[in-house]
DNA sequence: AACTATTTATAAGA
DNA sequence: TTCTTATAAATAGTT
């Protein structure tokens, strides 16, 4: 609304910002009242200002902070990680591409600090990484031949392993929760080089 | 908004009020998000409807989020929202870790699809991964032999190089761009497996 | 789930 | 801040 802006992004601009602030608060806290009064839902809204001001609303048939705390606390147990972690990798996958690089080198790079990684572990990442060397090697082998047919005839296959991914994305977050944490890098790896 | 009501109370017929909130609900959220990102402020939005079912949004957290957290802890003497950020934080890492995992397999896979890959990009790919095994291999060898001290003394040195990413990483988005997709790996593989 | 006629919210400007 | 106003968005009623 108003005269421009679509994108959602921090203002830079503090008076601009401070001034946005007010009237999106003023806004937010009207639909939530709204909301509440129409559709007799119960909502708690808790605001801080990036100076730190508090601003909150209980809906009226909300008897107590305190309670309603309880009450979402209850939910939460059953419910509601599973959404935080679903918006999470939606935040983190759009946000951060660029971290992402950064954060694969010092992973490496950690392995020479040695701490986080148990014998085991480093036999699996070894392993993986020497498997994935000799379907590198074959990949050019193949190349150099001129079997271009036979890469063809394996594209499509490869084309839906990757679309499987998302399937395993989907459920990573189980398999994760599942299994053990040297367990777990190894099949990360696996996973990342494709290995059956 | 709409065509017609401007008064604010509740919905009695129970279809009109379900399909009121499922919109409403969309837009009181959308406009939390569009305020916690536009004026960097940390909010918090638990909204339970008539049927029970909970719904929530919490703003993009880290650096405000334990401000946020604080100042409700003060204000309503609850100890329940630090466990929730420290939940929170470990599960972004998890769940960003995984997200990488799964980017990387993404791109080892197109190995495979061979269209971008030049046999000089796949010698150096090879290349890469063979100097990574080792690399690991000899790392586990290390770790197995108990010479702790060796590796406390590339520590520092690797620190350095670490820090050396920043800037790489900044250029990293340009190089990738720049390049061909074949140069780029390559360069991706020596940034990310650290080699000299 | 979609579609619009309207009402609301709000970005800029004062 | 606060008000005004031109526009962008949200959504009530409808299909």
């Amino acid at each position: 609304m108003g005269r421009g802006r679509s994108e959602i992004k921090r203002i830079e601009n503090p008076t601009q910002r401070q001034s946005t602030f007010y009237k999106r608060r003023d806004g937010l806290f009207k639909k939530a009242r709204e909301l509440a009064v129409l559709c007799d839902a119960d909502l708690l809204l808790l605001l801080f200002s990036a100076s730190g001001k508090l601003y909150h609303y209980l809906a009226p048939t909300v008897p107590s902070a305190k309670e309603f705390v309880e009450r979402y606390e209850a939910a939460t147990h059953t419910k509601v990680w599973a959404d935080i972690r679903q918006e999470r990798r939606a935040e983190l996958e759009k946000v951060g591409k660029m971290c992402e690089l950064l954060e694969k080198e010092l992973r490496f790079m950690t392995v020479d600090d040695g701490e986080p990684y148990t014998v085991p572990s480093l036999e699996a990442l070894a392993h993986n990484l020497e498997a994935a060397m000799h379907k590198v090697r074959s990949e050019k082998d193949r190349k150099i031949g001129g079997e271009i047919s036979y890469l063809e005839s394996i594209i499509r296959g490869r084309q839906e392993e990757r679309y499987g991914l998302c399937d395993k994305l989907a459920h990573a977050q189980t398999l994760k929760d599942v299994e053990g944490g040297s367990t777990s890098l190894s099949n990360g790896l696996d996973l990342k080089l494709g290995f059956n």
